[in-house]
Parts: C-alpha cells; sequence; structure tokens
RNA sequence: GGGCACGUAGCUCAAUUGGAUAGAGCGUUGGCCUCCGGAGCCAGAGGUUGUGGGUUCGAGUCCCACCGUGCCCA
C-alpha cells in the first residue's frame, strides 16, 4: 500500500512540475480522523520548494490520480500533512489474507535468511536461574522468535565458563557440605555459596559416593558434580520456559584451541599492545577508546575482555551475520572495549547488535529484595515459574521495553495471577475458540473456513464498524513483527495482541456470529477465525500457550 | 569522583524512532448478562511527561545543565 501511494505521490509531483529530494515517508495517524495513511513530506519539502507547506500539500493532491476502489478520500491538513483514507473492502480483503496464510501468517522474508545467533543467558553454573536471569532468557528467546518469523536463520548459544576462581571456590563450598554432613565442624567461609543446592548436592554425593570423598581435591569430584548438577538445574528451568539452545559454548575451548593466543598475536601485530607493570594492555587510545586497557594480568591470567574478543572473532568465523548478545546491565562497560578491539582488527562490528537490559528489582512484603547468588539471598526463576505459571513469567518479561528498570511484586503477581494481563489476551482466543465449536455444533463450515476460505463466505457483508475495524487490525500483523525484528523490541507485539484482543471483545458485544442469516454468519465466523489465527501466531512469537478453554 | 542507562496518571508500563488532541492495565466512580464464555463491554475521574534552558513548522522523543534512581569502573 505504502509502496502504491507513494509512486501515486511521485506522479502527481511530476505532473505538477514540482521538484524534490525529500523521502516520502507514511505512518499511521494516532487518530482515527486524521485518516489510515498519512505522509508528512510536503512539510519537509516546503523550504525546498520556497513554498508553504500546505500549498504544497494542495498541488500534489490536486494533481494525484487515485484509485476509488482502493481509496475513499484523500485531504490536507494540519500544518500540511496529507491525509489518506482507506476503503472498506480494502480492511475487509485482510480476512482473507489471514486465512489464506494462516500459520504462516506474519512471517516474512525480511531478513533474507540471515544467518543470525542470538547470544543470552550465558551465566556461569554456580547456582540455580534467578529472576533476573529470567529476563535475559525470555527476551532473548523472544528475540530469537521473532528473527526465525522475519526470515533469519537464527542459532540460540549459550556461553559458559566452567574454569577460574568462582568454580574453584563452588567446588569448595561443595566439599565442605560434605565434610559437614560426615560430622566435621565446618566454620563456612563468607564469601562461599550459602545456598541450600550446595548442601544439596553434598548430599546426592554422600548418597552415591559413600564417605570416601573426604579427601578428593575440591576441584576434581565436588566442582564436576556441581556443575553437571546446576547445569541440569538451569536446563530445567529453562525448558519450563519453553527455551532451549542449540550451542553450548564453552570458554576453555578458546584456551584449548590456541584462539585466545592468536587474539594477543593479532593485537600486538597490529602495534596495539604494550607491557607496564608486569601487565600487557590493550592501546585502546590508540584506536578512539577513552583509556587503555588491560588485557593479561600481572599473574599471566587474561581479563574478561580477551576471551570476550576471541569468542566473537570465533563468531565472525563460524559464519554469522547477525550476531545479537544480550546482556544485563552490569555488563554495560564491558562491551564497548570489546567492540573497540574487534574493529580494530579489521572485523565489521556494525554486525553486531548489543542489547542491554535493565535490572529486575524485586519487592517482597513490601521491600526490596536484594540477591546475590553467593549469599543465596535470591529468589529463583523456578520459584517463580511455581507462583505465577510460565505464561506470566514470559509475559512481564516480554510487556516491557528492557531498556526500563522493571519492578517485580511478587506477592502482587502472585495475587493477581487470575487478573494478570496475559490472561486478557489468552481470554480472547478461547472465547474464540468457543464460538468456533458451537458455529461447528450449528452446521456452519469451520473446517473450510479455518482452511483458507474456500468461497465459503463472502466477506462484503460485513458492513458494522466493529467488523471493519477488526479486519484492519488483524492486517498490521505482519509489520508490526517486522518493527520488532528491526527495532528488537518485541514487546510492540504484546502491545498490538492487545488491540486485536480489544477490537474483537468489542466486536463480539455489538455483533453476534451464530445468527439464522446463514450467509452473514458465515462471513463473520471468517473474521472470528482469522482473529484466533492472528492471536495464536503471536502466542507462538511470544512462547505462550493459546487455550481453547480456560 | 568518572562512565552508561532510566525518570510519563496513585501503582506497573505504552506512545508507529521528530508529528496533529500523551494512551493501556491494575486501582477508583457509575452503568451493562432472556442471547455464541461477564476472566468481558461502555462511560467518568485521574497529567505542567523530574526541573530549567536550547535546536525547528512541530519535542515525552534530539542537544546542554541540574535533581533523583539503578548498574559498572576506580
Amino acid at each position: 500500500m505504502k509502496d502504491y501511494l507513494k509512486s501515486l505521490i511521485l506522479a502527481a509531483l511530476e505532473k505538477a512540475g514540482l521538484k524534490t529530494s525529500v523521502e516520502i515517508s507514511f505512518e499511521k495517524p494516532k487518530i482515527e480522523s486524521h485518516g489510515d495513511l498519512s505522509t508528512n513530506f510536503a512539510l519537509l519539502a516546503a523550504k525546498e520548494l520556497k513554498s508553504k507547506p500546505r500549498d504544497v500539500a494542495q498541488k500534489v493532491v490536486d494533481a494525484l490520480d487515485v484509485d476509488a476502489t482502493l481509496i475513499d478520500k484523500v485531504d490536507v491538513a494540519g500544518p500540511g500533512f496529507i491525509n489518506f483514507r482507506f476503503n472498506e473492502r480494502y480492511f475487509l480483503s485482510f480476512v482473507n489474507t489471514v486465512l489464506a496464510a494462516g500459520e504462516n501468517f506474519g512471517r516474512s522474508n525480511f531478513g533474507a535468511g540471515k544467518k543470525t545467533q542470538v547470544e543470552f543467558v550465558s551465566a556461569n553454573p554456580t547456582g540455580p536461574l534467578t529472576v533476573g536471569h529470567g529476563r535475559n532468557a525470555v527476551f532473548g528467546d523472544t528475540i530469537a522468535n521473532v528473527l526465525q518469523w522475519t526470515g533469519h536463520d537464527v542459532t540460540r548459544e549459550y556461553y559458559f565458563n566452567n574454569a577460574g576462581r568462582q568454580m574453584r571456590v563452588l567446588g569448595n563450598s561443595v566439599k565442605m557440605r560434605y565434610r559437614e554432613i560426615l560430622g566435621e565442624k565446618i566454620e563456612f567461609p563468607d564469601d562461599h555459596y550459602q545456598g541450600e543446592y550446595i548442601k544439596d548436592i553434598a548430599r546426592h554425593l554422600l548418597d552415591e559416593r559413600g564417605t570416601s570423598l573426604a579427601e578428593e581435591p575440591a576441584e576434581g569430584a565436588f566442582k564436576d558434580r556441581a556443575e553437571r548438577e546446576i547445569f541440569e538445574d538451569i536446563k530445567g528451568s529453562l525448558a519450563r520456559l519453553g527455551i532451549k539452545f542449540d550451542v553450548f559454548y564453552n570458554e576453555n575451548t578458546l584456551y584449548e584451541t590456541g584462539k585466545i593466543k592468536e587474539v594477543i598475536a593479532a593485537l600486538e601485530s597490529a602495534g596495539l599492545t604494550y607491557d607496564k607493570d608486569g601487565a600487557k594492555w590493550f592501546k585502546a587510545t590508540a584506536v578512539g577508546g577513552e583509556q587503555d586497557k588491560v588485557i593479561v594480568k600481572s599473574t599471566g591470567e587474561p581479563t574478561y575482555r580477551l576471551p570476550d574478543i576471541a569468542y566473537h572473532i570465533e563468531k565472525f568465523r563460524r559464519g554469522f551475520e547477525l550476531v545479537v548478545d544480550i546482556f544485563g546491565s552490569d555488563h554495560i562497560a564491558t562491551y564497548p572495549d570489546v567492540l573497540l578491539a574487534l574493529r580494530s582488527l579489521g572485523y565489521d562490528t556494525e554486525r553486531i547488535k548489543v542489547l542491554i537490559h535493565q535490572f529486575v528489582t524485586i519487592f517482597q512484603n513490601g521491600e526490596v529484595v536484594k540477591m546475590s547468588t553467593r549469599k543465596a539471598n535470591f529468589i529463583t526463576l523456578d520459584e517463580l515459574i511455581d507462583w505465577v505459571g510460565a505464561d506470566a513469567v514470559r509475559f512481564f518479561f516480554i510487556m516491557r521495553n528492557v531498556g526500563t528498570h522493571l519492578n517485580f511484586d511478587i506477592d502482587l503477581a502472585k495475587k493477581q495471577s487470575e487478573e494478570n494481563p496475559v490472561f486478557y489476551l489468552q481470554y480472547a482466543h478461547a472465547r474464540i475458540a468457543s464460538i468456533v465449536r458451537f458455529a461447528e455444533d450449528e452446521g456452519l463450515p469451520v473446517k473450510e473456513i479455518t482452511a483458507g476460505g474456500g468461497g465459503k463466505f463472502d466477506i462484503s457483508l460485513l458492513r458494522e464498524k466493529e467488523e471493519i475495524e477488526l479486519s484492519k487490525t488483524l492486517g498490521n500483523f505482519p509489520e508490526v513483527v517486522e518493527a520488532a525484528a528491526s527495532t528488537f523490541e518485541p514487546h510492540r507485539i504484546i502491545n498490538y495482541l492487545q488491540e486485536v484482543a480489544e477490537a474483537f471483545h468489542r466486536f463480539y458485544h455489538l455483533q453476534r456470529v451464530v445468527i439464522p442469516e446463514r450467509e452473514l454468519a458465515a462471513a463473520r465466523l471468517a473474521l472470528c477465525i482469522a482473529a484466533k489465527a492472528v492471536l495464536a501466531n503471536g502466542f507462538r512469537i511470544l512462547g505462550i500457550s493459546a487455550p481453547e478453554k480456560m
């Protein structure tokens, strides 16, 4: 439609003898009386054409040659907007489009098969996933879904590190609990992992291996067992939310295959390193950075930057054309160095999209719960799912823009689980399902319409305002999905589905579907089935269920 | 102290990337079930978009300063 209007306007400009370099774009006006699509190009071109915006707009409109079967009205409004109002038939045609595409309505080839990696969660296996990880997990998975729907070839990847100090402390924590169970009096250190899950792991070891491990090194059986068990736990939590990864990438690989050394060598040969105070530095200031950064400490241990750089080089080497990294705001300061190093080594960092989400603040009993994995003072993702259900967890985390600080009131979430916003959408779906069942009992051609229409209804019988509004809303779905993909903002889909549900409920209250007039009933049924399909497709992207009954 | 984000209705958040009269849910006030699901619908109240400047036809959105919150670094 936009392309069509653009060609109309270009033709009109030529006819009117006007020339402008302004790009013609359209948007949907917020206010209904302003039409269905609007362009502001006359406002932008006025200066160049040395005349008033309204005059430019009027000249173009006068020269416009519109197709009356598509467009009802064109007018100049406000400071110089040109507003187009479409024909009702155009809006109603969406019902056929939706039914024909069915489960695929909303998919597009926007991504053109681009090989894409979404890296998210990436929590080290030191403890169960917390509510904070939940936001990352749900957001990442939904981004991946949206990108798949828009034609990207997506790999979901989880990056983890099972070496290093954190993991040594983890192994030792388990060992101390193990010995404690054996009757030894243990002074458990403050900087060790305090959680109850550590004791569970120790008990499991005791059950399976007996008391023989008391003299084993913490980094052996204890660490291994802890890592394995915690990873299983993490995967289980993710599975409850419907999240599955294609690749788990171990940081160790980067050391074992010499990738870390290669990065150092590459930076050295680019003249971007120097030694100072026994450490090796990256000369970030030479390539536009604020200050130089240590990449290898005086102890010989690399800082986090080095493996991060190596990992991203690997991502490029593996052929990803788009790399999406999803981090919490605690990583906000670290990625610019990594991007800078990559750029200075000749990699195209435009392909890397770093998405930062703000933290989740948990309220319980009206107070902020400070969370720390080590102190075990946290609410796990599993607990949250137990309380409010997987659908509500996913919905809550996607509902709001990730840039905002998110307050999650546990008591409220529990209490409101019956009147949660997610139910409003699911209710609309279940309600349509119920109507469809009823219509089938009444002998209406449900199967044929669901299968794509098959000439079983005449959409032009729909004349009511609510019917046209609903159909119009349904037609917007593909561009909403595309917008969610191009901005990496899946919450747009929720806002949109809210509109669909609203439009449906309003239609439902004013127009009865299953009525004696079979022809009109069939047309309304088609509208309902199309609405159900759009809701279901939206739910699939969001990863929430589409209930037939509630 | 420095860096990065965020401040919108009582609360949780939107706002088509600079557009016309800032919108939803929860809560609140008042209506609506002889009929396909009332977990719904309709109407009302609720705002100086943290504050003050600037950019332009036009600012919640962009720039600067300040205040507040969060995260990171020292």
